[in-house]
DNA sequence: GATGAATGAGTCTTCATTCAT
DNA sequence: TATGAATGAAGACTCATTCAT
């Protein structure tokens, strides 16, 4: 038998691209860059990655992993003021330590195809939250809305939370924090279900 | 390109530019296509407009500033909580006549550049924003935020609804918009100081 | 390569090489193609092979071997009218039977080493038939030809015949042959020297 | 107007594709090659030619066309014999002032799609050929052979000769001239329908 | 100003070959 | 000997931009 196939190759592949990539955009980077910051031959690359865009796929898939792994069990707390609190809090950790990636995916992509195929992790992550939400309507601690499309608002406006502090802000994170949750808070949770929890 | 020789051919340029980049994507679009579809040659782009991106950049600026245009008076009005009803319906209604628009320049673009240029209409809307929304506080109409961080989350907010319904969603535009709303007035508007604004 | 390790191996890769290669043609196909038909891993072909080009060489002088051994006894025989037609028949039949090579060999090739090359089999026939014909000439059987020159168009035409048949025509064999065989005959034997060629 | 696409360049093309091409092979020659040969830019190639095989396309059809041009007026003569005479040595004279272009369509080609798209020219020259077979055949003047067949065989013939001469051989153009002429008139011409032409 | 032919830099990907195991 | 992961050179083709007309 030859060499196996590496798995921590993969790994390093993906690291390498993210580095790459963060500097000089999708466009920007080429394959002979990663292969390089990666320290294998150019070549090498395509024996883990179908294509260029793969590669960047994969790292999408990464992080929304990250993210879903990150938020789940936040979600799940029996207080909903804090649960909101913490996923949100987790949400925007997961980002902050991603700022590179996260720079790259919403900016420099340009990717079509990334709109055209529905992400796994975001759809685990999307119905987990509206089911939740769902729950907790019934249970009269969130006003009344449509799960499912609160659950997409929700999302989105953490997400744009850390593009703003991240991205174009200038990362003073605990202030787009507090800000964030105090709204989710103030949006969400029905009557005096808050309790003053930061 | 300064000053547009003909300022009815360069209208012309954006328009089929939308069109093309709409349907292509930015780095699926080339100057040889906007200009068949503007039915002109294609060194005649080069005459308006410096370079692919700068036309690209244009078409935002232009989105831009018709959301400015029409959310601006809205939140001039004296009840605030109608005021963010309001501003929020006028930009949703304005993505969803620029649909194609709104797709391209969040989806496709992949301009580094439109990173680093702080877009001036942007920049007028956030403070046009951020100014109302510290008003509101002073009043004690709206909770207390840091207003500019604030005023940055809601307009990603907005922003957002508007993608997800309209670029990813089913386009159901009164479900999301009466869901944004909800959300806004709750996280914003202090005491009793909403009364059944529709 | 030079002494193989595993005779039969090399058959088998031989074996496989002529089916990957008739199906894909030479720059279609891939040695891992090849090994994979072969069931072997691609390093391994290396081992029998030096190169690429080495392989179809082979592929070559296999088919011509298979040519000489089929034609040389045919044009030994006394009855030269006859000898012409057995060898022309059985020329065609070996290319016949190898239609898959055949075409490849003519058409897909493109190996400008061949060209430089002179491949002993070839020329091996080559002397034969001309040496046959010189003789037949001396007794007054076939007319006055430069030989050497004869039978390289001999061999051609046979060569024409069977692509013309078997690689762009309709493969109707019984029809091309009846036609070379008059053909030869007509244009080789002297006087009434051929009697009841079938 | 910009400059009107301009009909030379197009041979200009041709002519530094045939160069180029003869002298490396097909593999061997890059667009870049031909362009810095025709002393224009590599992209101006693409304006005439939609890609390296439709290049060396033109230049097989190119051959053909001439050939079809030099042999079809000798083929019309009454005196068949002499006919042949005069379309072989026409014919081996094309392809003596093309020897480079022969060579290389010859040798180094390994276009599949050269297979698959029967040349028009090469058509036309088979149909005309086989009808004035037919009808020497009808006049007593030629054997009786399947005209169609006699006239692929033939031109198979004469194409052979061509190569073996110029290509494999040393270029001794008379003697395969002489050798192939008479070959041609005795396989061919009936009764004493041949009087010592040379 | 308008044209569109010409430019030519730029890069993803393939695949014959090697070599560590 | 056999393996097959790794290599990395190589090149056709695109397309934003220019500029001669």
């Amino acid at each position: 038998m030859a060499r196996p196939i590496d798995p921590a190759l993969q790994g390093k592949i993906l690291e390498a691209a993210r580095t790459v990539l963060a500097e000089h955009g999708y466009t920007g980077t080429r394959m002979a860059d990663v292969a390089a910051q990666a320290g294998i031959a150019t070549g090498t690359i395509y024996l883990y990655f179908k294509s260029k865009d793969a590669l960047v796929l994969a790292l999408t898939e990464d992080l929304n992993l990250r993210l879903l792994t990150a938020v789940s069990p936040k979600l799940a707390q029996p207080d909903f003021a804090l649960a909101i609190a913490d996923a949100a809090r987790a949400a925007l950790a997961v980002c902050a330590s991603e700022r590179d990636l996260l720079k790259l995916l919403y900016l420099n992509v340009g990717l079509s195809k990334l709109v055209e195929m529905t992400l796994p992790t975001y759809d685990l992550l999307h119905q987990q939250l509206a089911a939740t939400l769902a729950k907790q309507m019934q249970a009269g601690v969130v006003y009344a809305y449509d799960p499912k499309t609160l659950a997409e608002l929700l999302i989105g406006l953490i997400d744009w939370t850390a593009q703003a502090c991240l991205i174009w802000g200038d990362g003073d994170l605990p202030m787009y924090e507090a800000t964030l949750i105090q709204m989710l808070q103030r949006a969400l949770v029905a009557g005096d279900g808050r309790q003053g929890n930061r």
